[in-house]
DNA sequence: GGGTACATACTCGGATAGTGGCTGTCCGAGTGTCAGAGG
DNA sequence: CCTCTGACACTCGGACAGCCACTATCCGAGTATGTACCC
């Protein structure tokens, strides 16, 4: 019972996040394609296609058609945050949906009170600190946070991707 | 699209809090039984009896078998969290299951590195700042928050409730 | 009158569907690149 | 050498099935109260 997630959230979100982070290294190198970036993980390429539209449909990703075409950052990577790919990606509702129960049934208030309840205010308020918490990390951070050697490994391993 | 909540979470979580709610300012009458709670917010007789159980294992409720039993506050409601509250309903993990994709694949890392990835980091960082905000608000906090008027009120039509 | 047995009203726990979203796959359509044929 | 045409390698979008967790319900067992019956 332990083992159940708190909110669940998709497998896709750390796909992208992972997607993003490679896209950025490899960038200058042109667009890649789905199959490899799927290969790269070992990842299902056909959902992942779907996630990374997801993703491009936010402007996170560039998606070029053609015969050398595939996925690039969309954008430069500071300004791109966990939180633009965690929406992308899983929408924009939050994880609490207040069903306003206390309107209902024999106990509840009725139309006697128009503001939120103060249980829909307290998990907003939760909310709202773990979505500052994804906006204030970007993509630049997480390649700076990385090991230097990180960028030149990804670079190298995927030109041997590449050939291969 | 953007009905899909970000990260779902149950709604026994609502209905748990409105209980625990209730059940503060209906202490000192006594346990209530779960056919009288269901009743009172509309819910599901028998699945809202299985999330308050899972309340009463944790320690936040108490309940009474008997003919005069039910459900009762475990504690204080200054010491109920809402973050008690989730964690007993939704379970103890993340929100973000890192499965470590940057292991697998072409382009893992393989056991190059045996540190948490960047991205889990970034990800619990704010998982953290939203149990905080959790742990910091108490059933005794909503209670103060609510009009002044809502206890009375509540124990009122509580007595109708019983009555009828 | 006092003690015992039974009915009652609850909770506890397990077993069993129904439902919706996430996961994964397949297919046809559109688009840009490149090679090759023809002028 | 230049242009046109076709093959190719991608992405895009929709349709479809499988799986799992949440939701919801039912049933038998346990427990405390309250009453009725018997000595």
């Amino acid at each position: 019972m332990c083992n159940v997630p708190i909110m669940k959230m998709g497998a896709g979100v750390e796909w992208g996040i992972h997607c993003c982070l490679t896209l950025a290294w490899l960038e200058g190198a042109g667009p890649v394609p789905i199959g490899r970036l799927a290969r790269w993980f070992d990842l299902p390429p056909e959902y992942l296609k779907k996630r990374l539209q997801l993703l491009a449909r936010a402007g996170i990703l560039e998606s070029t058609p053609g015969v050398q075409g595939g996925f690039s950052l969309g954008r430069r990577p500071e300004r791109i945050t966990l939180m633009d790919i965690v929406a992308a990606l899983e929408g924009s509702a939050g994880p609490f949906q207040c069903t306003e129960i206390r309107q209902r049934g024999v106990g509840g208030h009725g139309a006697e009170f128009t503001g939120d309840c103060s249980i829909k205010t307290a998990m907003r308020r939760a909310e709202l600190a773990w979505r500052r918490e994804l906006a204030a990390q970007s993509i630049a951070d997480l390649m700076a946070s990385a090991p230097p050697a990180s960028a030149e490994r990804t670079r190298r391993r995927y030109a041997d991707l590449a050939s291969g």
